[in-house]
DNA sequence: CGACTTTTGGGAAACGTTTTCTCTCAATGT
DNA sequence: ACATTGAGAGAAAACGTTTCCCAAAAGTCG
């Protein structure tokens, strides 16, 4: 009670206010708010009590610098506004929010030279980054990885054998993909690709390699796209136009864009033209008719890769094989069996 | 050059180590990486290049508590997989991101009780709040709002005259909506809900009244839907059978569902039924018919909740007008007069 | 050339915690 | 009764910055 009166006007309560409230010193506040036991009881009580009434939490700034972590991690993402990095975005945020820690969001617009520098912005703030599909080259990534320490990777991997990476198989979903619309009987097949950048893209390009070795007899042409509802319905007349009787499309996104585009030239899916996505997003069901693609355990992965950055966070030396996900045939109305 | 060599054991690089490098003090160093004019340009370029070669920055934890202010914003949504969420989100990170500022992102989980504690947490790490369609009681947000202070609300207003609230009109949105019904020549419809916590919900309902006031002819009813994809689905029975001959859904999403429910029961949308969604989705221009809708125009609420939250944390006292949107109608191919 | 400003840069306090030391005091064992 | 231990609480250092306050050096003017 000495000079409690004195700082009325102070703005946030702090550790000494409760400290003079309940008549002990900063560390005795500190220990019984950390739950310490070394603090006898009674006076544990009393700290509480005065904690209670003025309201007092402790400052997570000030915690930060003295223990040397912030219980946040930065998740950096080419793209917002791309259905698959929200999900991504999300699940991660709930799986770090369940073990107490806090996401801090980065937008590279899908610049890749932001990259760097929203990533080590994120890192000195955080306890460790999640970097989400990068766009920048294999060098670039391998020269910043290791000044990211606790970092997981998403959709890329690095040499640095103490980076976690979580990566979709996407070439072979693609091959997947292909294989069933050769089964129904297609021959002539086109891809309409993703963004030139997107490492996933050319996971798929390679699977398609993969995939015309496999099946000599088909035809594959590669038709330029994009990952957006827009990209996809542009590209409508050079699909409609391409010959091809199947369309391996680059996401759900373009493909419900093709979808319209397609519907609005008189051309039926899937009488007319097969069309399949990729993703699995939560629309895909019901696009019209709804979109045979490959699903990609999306929430698993969210969910993998904080429990990878936990690991690494707690313990510095962790190491951690990368992770590979399959993703698996999600038959729907999209596809059939070619005209004639 | 001192002692440099002595702490090469140590993790990070600090001011001290630049200091001792340049041989100035810790002031100093502060000083030129702040860019104060007031030291010599000599001494300052020594400082530089000390820095440059120790690759050192500034630690963001010392320098935000130091300063008393984070550089980053929280904010909290119900729910991360709403697309509305989601645009918003990436919205003001963007536009936050622009001034230097960050995001941290907090999701409730449309849990209304975690909203007060989520938004106090964030509040103690960032420098302002944005609370995005809480669904917590009036009397909770009254009491919450000023110990959030730099707060900015989205589609929820308060007494509180210090914190700005930017809100749709979800209301006057949705009386366009059957306005055009009813030129249309609809007389018949039927409103399909959202979450019942939601405040946009009952904003909608609200205008609903007003505007079955206005068209004394029309014969509405309310059927119980959702805000998600599979529950505009879930309610294709429902609807179908209802006997209404314009459907006003709730959002785009769940419109969406409905629309694919409806051709599975062979109901043509527009021949049979006329359906409308509301916020302008990204999507909805490729739907199967386009989706009539109301579009709130996302992207400047975004930028100005940004706006104002700058406002208030630059100027402490800083009051603002609670900000209005009108959606407007984007008439598309769902919607079509009644068949007889 | 001396007194009086103005730069300029260092020392130290401040931000709000945690934690290591250290000290006191009581309890226990012999 | 005395030494030994142990628990419990306070003082102070540490975390990494910024900034206030001074002192010294340098410049200005009469």
């Amino acid at each position: 009670m000495k000079e409690a009166m004195a700082d009325r006007s102070r703005r946030r309560v702090g550790i000494g206010d409760v400290a003079a409230r309940a008549g002990v010193s900063h560390a005795t506040v500190s220990r019984v708010m950390n739950g310490n036991t070394t603090v006898n009881a009674s006076i544990a009580q009393r700290v509480q009590a005065a904690a209670a009434e003025l309201k007092y939490k402790p400052n997570p700034v000030g915690r930060s610098l003295a223990l040397g972590k912030t219980e946040t991690i930065g998740i950096v993402v080419p793209d917002l506004s791309n259905p698959t990095f929200q999900s991504i975005l999300r699940d991660v945020s709930i799986a770090a929010a369940r073990d107490g820690y806090r996401v801090l969001i980065a937008d590279s617009s899908e610049v890749s030279s932001e990259e760097a520098i929203l990533a080590g912005e994120a890192r000195r703030r955080c306890d460790g980054v999640v970097l989400c599909a990068p766009r920048m080259s294999q060098d670039e990534l391998e020269e910043l990885a290791p000044t990211l320490h606790p970092l997981v990777l998403i959709n890329r991997t690095t040499e640095l054998s103490s980076t976690p990476s979580l990566v979709v198989d996407y070439g072979h979903g693609i091959q997947k993909l292909g294989a069933h619309l050769v089964e129904l009987g297609h021959r002539r097949i086109a891809y309409l690709t993703g963004p030139e950048r997107s490492a996933s893209n050319v996971q798929r390009l390679r699977g398609l390699e993969k995939f015309v070795q496999d099946y000599p007899e088909v035809e594959l042409q590669v038709i330029p796209g994009g990952n957006t509802y827009d990209a996809g319905n542009e590209a409508s007349d050079a699909v409609a136009s391409c010959g091809a009787t199947g369309i391996l499309v680059f996401n759900d996104v373009a493909a419900m864009g093709l979808l319209h585009g397609l519907s609005e030239r008189g051309i039926r899916v899937p009488e007319d033209l097969s069309i399949t996505g990729y993703d699995d997003m939560p629309f895909a069901r019901y696009t019209m008719p709804g979109l045979t693609t490959a699903a990609v355990p999306i929430t698993q992965l969210g969910s993998l890769a904080w429990r990878r950055m936990r690991e690494h966070i707690t313990q510095a030396n962790a190491q951690s094989p990368t992770d590979h996900f399959e993703p698996h045939l999600e038959i729907r109305g999209s596809t059939a069996p070619p005209k004639a």
